[in-house]
Order: C-alpha cells, then structure tokens, then sequence
DNA sequence: TTGTTCCAGCTTTTT
DNA sequence: GCTGGAACAA
C-alpha cells in the first residue's frame, strides 16, 4: 500500500491534516467537508506509514453507529483486519475499561449497565422510599440532577452544602441514589463516565498502561463532549500531544445535555503545541444555500470561524413558503414532495426536518392520505421496549439475584398476586437491614412475615428464578432467553392484551430469541465475562438501530438533531417561527438562542440541492390557536439567497364552528343539589347525574372528601 | 385486577 | 388538545 492511496483523494487542508507530523491537532471541519474521511485517513496514515499498530490506536465516537462506520472504513481503505483497535463511544469504552479493571474502579465484578429508562424507575422509587411528595420532587429533575453532577466529576460527598433547601434536598437524593446503585450493583450511563475517569486518575499503574498502549488518540464530533469525557481524554494524552480531534463548534447542539462547546477553546491553553486546521470546502451543498448558512451562522460570538464555500457552482435559490395554517403548511411540503417523485426523484432523498417531534403527526396524515410511503425517525428503539426490558429483567435477576431494579420490574410482572402491600413490607426490610429486595423476599418468608397466600406467590416466584437460572446454566444464549420467554409467563401476559399491540410484543420477544441468537460474544470484545452479561451490557449500551431497514422507498421524517451527519438531495425545513423554532425556552437566553441558530445551520446544511423554509401564520398549538411570527432565523438569511413562492392563489379561510352547550342533564331518580348520605364518605350534595337505570351515576361534593362520580346501584346513597 | 377519571405537562437524545 | 401516569372505585 502506498502512501499516495491515502493522500491523493484528499484536498489540501484534508492532506495537511492527515499527514502532520504526531502532534496535538484540532481540526475544525465544517458541515459536509469530509471529516470522517479525514479521521479515517490519519488513522490510516498513522499505521500505513508511521508503522503504528492497530493495538496502539484508540478512536472515540458518540454513536456506534459512527464507531461501526469508522471501523468498516479504515478496514476497507487499508485491507486489514482492524480488530485489536480500540474504536467505540465514549461509554463503550469505559465500560470496557471498567469490566477490565473492575475491582480498581470499586465494582463487581457483575456489574450491569441500566439505561435511562431503569435509572428513573430507580429513582421513583427512592423517592417513596424517602417520602419525598413526587409533586415536589420530580423525579425527572432529581434524574437531571445527578447526571449534571456525575457529568461534571462531582460525587455527592463532594457536593457542599449552601445551606440550600433544594440543593440539600437534591444531595440527599443523590447520595441515596449511588448508595442503590453500589447494593445492586447498577452502573448508568453517566456513571460510565466517571469511574473510568476515576478509574485512570486514582490508579497510577492502569493509567500508564494505557497511555502506554495508545500512542494514538482520536475523537470525532469533539464539540460534544462533556466535562468528564475531556478530562478522561485528557488524562491519557495531556503532555503527550498524541490527541487529535475533529470537530465543528457551529454544530454544537448538545449543550442543553452537558457538552462543552469550551472544551474546543480549552484544547489550545491544553495543548499548547497544538495545530489548527480548517476544512471549509464543502461537497455537499450547491452554492446558495452554504451562503445562507454562513450568513445566518455569521450572528453567533465567539465562534471559531470557518467560512463554507463549494466549487460546484451557484445552484437554485433557497425556497420560502409561507402556509396559512400548519394544514396548509403540510399540503404543500407533500405536495411538493409528489412532483419531486413525478420527475423521477426518489423519495429517499426527501427529508422534512422539524424542531420538535409533535409535529410530524400533521405531516404523516398528509403523506398518508396521499399514499406516500414515509418514515419517522425517533421513538422507542429495540430494547427499549417493554417488553424487551420486561424479558431482559428476568436474565438480569437470574445473573444477579440482587439486581433491585430488576426485582422491582418483573417480581409481579406477569401478576402473580404480589401486591402493593407485600412489595411495600419487602422494601421496609430491605431498607432497614442494608439488604437486597431478594435478600429481603427470602428472609420475610423464612420469618413467616407474610401472609400465606403472599408467601406462596413469592416463594414461586423466587423458585421460578432459581429454577430458569439451573436449567439453562450450560445452555447457550439463545436458550437461556428463549427459556424465558417461553416459562416467565409474558408471552401469556401479551398476548391477553388486545388489538394488535399484545401480537407485536409477542413478535418482540421472538425477535430477542433470535438476537441472542445473532449476538457475537466475541464481537463486544467481552473482559471476564460471561456470554449472558455480555448480552445484557450490549442491550443497555446499544439500544439497536431506530427501525429495521425498510427496502421502500421512504420520505425521511425527523427532528433537526437527528439529521445531524445526514444529507438529503431535498430538504423541508419546516414550522420556521418564533416560539417553536427557535423554541420559547430559548428565545430569552442569548446563549441558548445561539445554540438553536446552531440547530438552524445544521438543518441548512443537510440540502444539496432544494431547501424548502417553511412557516404558518396560524398554528394550533397545545389546544390554543397561535399566531406565530415567522422565525427571526428566516430573517438572518438575506434576501438574494432566498425566492418566496405561493402555492395558491387564494387559501379559504376554515369556518369556526360553534360551539353547541351541552345539554342540561337529564334527572333521574336525585335532583341536583339534593342532599345525600353515604356509608363512606359521609354526607354531601349531588352536583351532576348522567346514565340512566344501573348505569346511572352521580357526581357528589361530599363534605369530608370533596367531588366523587359513584354508581346510583352500588353506592347505598341515602337521600336526606 | 381492571377500567375509569383526573391531572400535569408540553423541546431536542445518545449512551 | 393529547398523552401518559397515578389515583381511585368496584
């Protein structure tokens, strides 16, 4: 292989970049401009002709998508295997390091990883067991709280007290969260993140290993990375100039989850030795439309600044549609979208990018009724299915009887007559003796504490873990799934559920039969491990692709952060006004308005070659009509770059319908205002009746417990 | 256990 | 105005 293979495609700023001699490089690529190309060159570079092995390479990712593409590349353009490289996300790798090094990092050895969905629940439940009103606490909040701290490196024994009554409050919830998690030995995502940084800067010997192994450090997308993730990244190569990444700090649209647009400034004052290169020319975009992206990116500060520019010419102005109403605004996208696809386009390279995902619901009604086939990105993924977690709980419990979280999920999924009351006396236990819920099950049968009826429920529930876990202990993956499915009760649980949804969980949990069945032990790469954990990692760190590959041809509906990285021929950039896009939330902050031009500028540059704006002047919006102003960002672009267009000529107004008062209701045997007794509740007055004979009900204010609907035949009311 | 009513909430999302 | 979850009645 020659060197020339890996340079000739390259331009001159993508060759600089590739080529420099081993120092700290920060490479500013702007939308379109090729830099996964040039990740994948110096990659390539660095073991071609400096010699490196592919052992000695580390190369980091946000997606593993983005992982799974760099790998295949590098493997394509050098014809090699690239196995013994370490390429991942950020959290892939951590939690390598720390199944390598788990007692260094304080685990177990058994340690599961729980996604966000898990450490809710997780959280709810603590919450009561804290008696902490929901109302008062959300538990979203307390959620947001903990991972802003983890993401930052602080730990709740370094968080200092101000005195504050939430901020104690929210220490108190962190505190007890991580003392749950240690118990069960749960490790979530931002956890992830700062064991390995804790992992590296508390162990000298580990630390030097691996600055040792990776003479060569790579990092895609750097303008999303998070505190804790710079620093991690800062340990293995500060001082040793070997870290090279690649960014675009006008396309940094994570701030509001943790990243750290800084961290690009930082670089330079960290790495002092470091080299800056810009690659602006673009091959994505025709001409017009990268000039309206520069000119709207142009309003942010502070930026590093990068201009795109493109050789393939002017090509059609950007497009302006102003819709009567968010009905009007979808006829004419679709529209469009059927003359598109009547001179031969395909409708794979259509996409309508909208800012927040109630808005598709008026698209996909259009396309629909139009017969067009679409595809909405977003929305539950694989595993995070119930279903799917429901199954992966029972595999957890039999891994790991002291999975609390586990436990919780299924130890009366499908119903098994554990009640709130059993559970509640379970959790008391467990909380007062420092014990496991199982631990806890076990003990308050062993103590006769339960009734008999519930001891039995739990004593076959517990048999039925002990039993599936024995049974398939020498068993491969696929049967020990397949074992559950078929004797943990939920195939029976779903497919009592009616309509269609019970059939498709039911095809669910055939389809993880066949994942475990599919699932490479070695692909994951797994460090003293079995298969089942393996598994279990891989479900919680790849949730799998958003949608099997449908072969149709598809329109492509989704939000503007998820087209980051796409690029369609065509592009609707639709519900351009204030309030929605920018969002209300942001219109106030002048930082977060930047980061929704950012969005903005993302969402231009997916075009290659039509970009459609569009906005209504009349929007229904959470049950309110509204009558938006059209976004400040259509403004920002100027005017030569842009051609408004009408659709039709004259739009018909619809007609308001009035609205019918409903009609006083019909007495049966009470009269409103009469004066009742009930067992219960006491005395009260009835306020509404509806039905007639034994569905007849009545709406009582009752004077000790306030507005109640009871049935007329059941309720024994007394008239007074 | 199940069906209903009530109520809050309502950007963006990967791991 | 819709949705998802919690609370409640039966």
């Amino acid at each position: 292989m020659e060197i020339s293979s890996i340079i000739n495609s390259l331009n001159d700023a993508q060759r600089v970049a590739v080529s420099a001699p081993g120092q700290a490089m920060l490479v500013l690529a702007g939308a379109g401009s090729g830099k996964t190309r040039v990740l994948v060159h110096r990659i390539a570079w660095h073991i071609q002709v400096d010699g490196v092995s592919p052992h000695n390479i580390l190369a980091v990712t946000f997606t593993n998508k983005a992982a799974t593409e760099m790998r295949g590349r590098i493997e394509e353009l050098l014809n090699i295997s690239a196995r013994s490289m370490w390429i991942g996300t950020f959290h892939g790798l951590a939690h390598r390091l720390l199944r390598r090094h788990a007692k260094q990092a304080g685990l177990t050895e058994s340690f599961q990883v729980i996604d966000a969905d898990d450490q809710l629940r997780l959280i709810k439940r603590l919450l009561k067991n804290l008696s902490l009103d929901e109302a008062k606490w959300p538990p979203k909040q307390a959620q947001w709280f903990i991972n802003a701290q983890k993401d930052e490196g602080v730990r709740a024994k370094h968080m200092l007290d101000s005195g504050d009554f939430y901020q104690r409050q929210m220490i108190a919830i962190y505190r007890a969260y991580e003392e749950v998690c240690e118990r069960s030995s749960l490790v979530d995502f931002a956890e992830l993140l700062l064991r390995a940084h804790e992992l590296l800067r508390d162990n000298e010997d580990v630390l030097a290993f691996y600055q040792q192994r990776f003479r060569f450090v790579h990092v895609d997308e750097f303008q999303d990375t998070n505190t804790i993730q710079y620093a991690w990244l800062r340990l293995l190569t500060e001082g040793r100039d070997n870290l090279f990444v690649v960014g675009d700090d006008d396309q940094s649209i994570y701030g509001w989850r943790g990243a750290k647009i800084e961290n690009i400034y930082n670089f330079q004052s960290h790495y002092p030795n470091h080299k800056v290169v810009r690659l602006e020319q673009n091959y994505r975009s025709s001409g017009q439309i990268l000039k309206a992206a520069n000119s709207l990116i142009a309003n942010n500060d502070g930026r590093m600044g990068k201009e795109l520019w493109t050789d393939a010419g002017d090509g059609e102005p950007i497009s302006l549609y102003t819709a009567f109403n968010e009905q009007d605004e979808a006829y004419f996208v679709v529209e469009k979208i059927r003359q598109w696809v009547n001179d031969g386009g395909r409708r794979s390279d259509v996409a309508i990018l909208y800012r927040s995902n109630a808005q598709s619901r008026q698209f996909e009604e259009k396309l629909m009724s139009t017969g067009t086939p679409y595809r909405v990105y977003g929305g539950l993924r694989f595993f995070e299915r119930m279903e799917i977690k429901n199954a992966l709980a029972y595999l957890r419990l039999m891994s790991n009887r002291h999975d609390d979280a586990s436990f919780e999920r299924v130890v009366n999924t499908p119903a098994r007559g554990l009640g709130a009351k059993t559970l509640d006396d379970i959790r008391a236990l467990a909380r007062g003796q420092g014990i496991s819920l199982w631990q806890a099950a076990a003990e308050s049968i062993a103590q006769g504490k339960l009734s008999a009826r519930a001891a039995n429920a739990m004593k076959g529930f517990m048999a039925l873990i002990k039993q599936l876990a024995d049974e398939v202990e020498d068993k491969e993956l696929f049967e020990k799934v397949k074992a559950v499915v078929e004797h943990s009760g939920l195939i029976g649980l779903y497919k009592k559920e009616k309509g269609d949804k019970g059939e498709a969980r039911v095809e669910n949990l055939e389809e993880l039969v066949n994942a475990a069945r599919l699932f490479d032990y070695d692909d994951d790469n797994g460090e003293n491990l079995g298969e089942l954990d393996m598994f279990l990692a891989h479900a919680a760190l790849e949730a799998g692709d958003m949608q099997g590959d449908d072969y149709e041809d598809c329109v492509q509906l989704m939000t503007l952060h998820s087209a980051k990285g796409l690029e369609f021929k065509q592009v609707f950039l639709v519900g351009l006004e204030d309030g929605l896009f920018p969002s209300l939330q942001s219109t106030e902050d002048p930082a977060r308005l930047e980061e929704e031009r950012r969005l903005c500028y993302v969402g231009i540059t997916r075009a290659m070659e039509q970009l459609y704006l569009t906005h209504a002047e009349s929007r229904r919006l959470y049950g309110k009509e509204s009558y938006p102003r059209p976004s400040r960002f259509i403004r920002e672009i100027p005017p030569e770059f842009i051609q408004e267009i009408r659709l039709r000529a004259n739009v018909s107004r619809p007609v308001t319908a009035t609205v019918q008062p409903r009609s006083s209701m019909l007495g049966g045997s009470y009269k409103l205002g009469q004066r009742v007794s009930h067992a219960k509740f006491g005395e009260g007055v009835v306020l509404q009746m509806e039905g007639e004979g034994a569905q007849e009900r009545v709406q009582i204010n009752f004077h000790e417990v306030g507005l109640k609907w009871l049935m007329v035949s059941y309720a024994k009311l007394e008239a007074l």
